[in-house]
DNA sequence: CCCTTAACGGGTCTGTGGTCCCGTTTGCCT
DNA sequence: AGGCAAACGGGACCACAGACCCGTTAAGGG
């Protein structure tokens, strides 16, 4: 007795199946930066991938379970930040970061449909939130450098003022019709920069 | 000849069109609420609506076209705004709106359903849009009050004030699994208020 | 207060997304 | 190197979302 059934491609993950797991989650990027997650469809995945649907069923299941393991992917390949020497410098290459990812054709669509298959399902959701994480612990150390250089007050939370940089970039993403400029991304940064100074990112006041 | 068939639902709006289009949208708004964007099924929406599922397709044919007009219909009924007197007291209100707005069960998970609807859809997208400039309007007369009393900087682009209160909400919904608390919305409130008092929302520089 | 026809509703049909079965390939352990 | 079973692949199968047909109800104009 037991549990001797775990989960496919976990008892033997090399070989074929990272091959495999490696053309699926490619082309479930392209797809889904091609055609949104309303309209994947894991036989196309599939096709695309060069491998039989039922490989892709068995393994992942719903279009959700595969954003998640995509995710999980994406989560791996970390970018180094950049350093330059003053918060406002390392914020606005993080935001000018983000802002080259949202505006490049195809992984500004796959972060969108990457965040509606998020709001879909607790597992893609819990995936989605550390990609994030993963992304934020890596330029959180910067707000602590410009603790120490005495930019900003002692106390400041640096999540959150990594965080301040994103946030305008996805809201106008996703809620506005506008083009995302580069402006729009130095804003973000100064926005978030003048209110560290000011002391909002204080924790527990 | 000549396009004598128009959209179902205009040459008649009156009477039983109206009240099929109210408890359809209704039944929408909840079943989009309960079971997500992904999970939504046009025949169930009819069920709950006490309407014909054949109604429902043939007036909104698909989810994302439904979810369009519910969106319409969200934009029609905007709530008005408080005046407190001072810039951080209206971004606070509007912070804290947006925030009671997102944490409430039913409408939070309504709002998600409803961006990843507008993701996968360019004219959802473009009634997502119509929506969030009706209340960005709607506020942003409080930052011209706030230049004329000489709180911020004369040239301070309003809109860009208002979308900054409810961006970092906005990211922390979708993007992080943290509890959205009202210390968050003040912190998105006074963090708006010190960059427009920087000077960061200037236009054109 | 009719008459026209826009709009609705039940019933039926079909295309396809997703499951299942079973034979084949190939990791991985000894 | 050999063998066991994990993982893959093709194809048949099935359930159901969504289209279609046609009879019924009720707006809205005269």
């Amino acid at each position: 007795m037991g549990f001797d059934d775990a989960d496919p491609g976990t008892v033997r993950p090399g070989g074929r199946t990272a091959r495999v797991r490696a053309a699926v989650l490619r082309a479930a990027g392209d797809a889904l930066a091609e055609r949104g997650f309303a309209h994947l469809d894991l036989a196309d995945v599939a096709r695309r991938a060069g491998v039989g649907k039922t490989t892709v069923y068995r393994r992942w299941g719903t279009v959700t379970g595969l954003v998640a393991d995509l995710l999980v992917d994406m989560a791996e390949q970390s970018l180094p930040r950049t350093e330059t020497g003053s918060l406002l410098g390392d914020l606005r290459a993080n935001a000018r970061l983000v802002w080259r990812t949202l505006t490049d054709p195809r992984q500004g669509a796959l972060f969108k449909a990457v965040i509606a298959a998020a709001t879909c399902d607790a597992k893609t959701a819990e995936a989605l939130h550390r990609f994030y994480d993963v992304r934020v612990r890596e330029w959180a150390p910067c707000v602590q450098q410009a603790v120490d250089r005495g930019e900003v007050p002692a106390g400041t939370d640096p999540y959150e003022v990594i965080r301040a940089v994103s946030a305008p970039l996805y809201y106008r993403l996703l809620t506005s019709g506008e083009r995302l400029d580069e402006a729009a991304a130095d804003r973000s940064a100064e926005a978030a920069a003048a209110a560290a100074r000011a002391g909002v990112y204080l924790r527990d006041r």
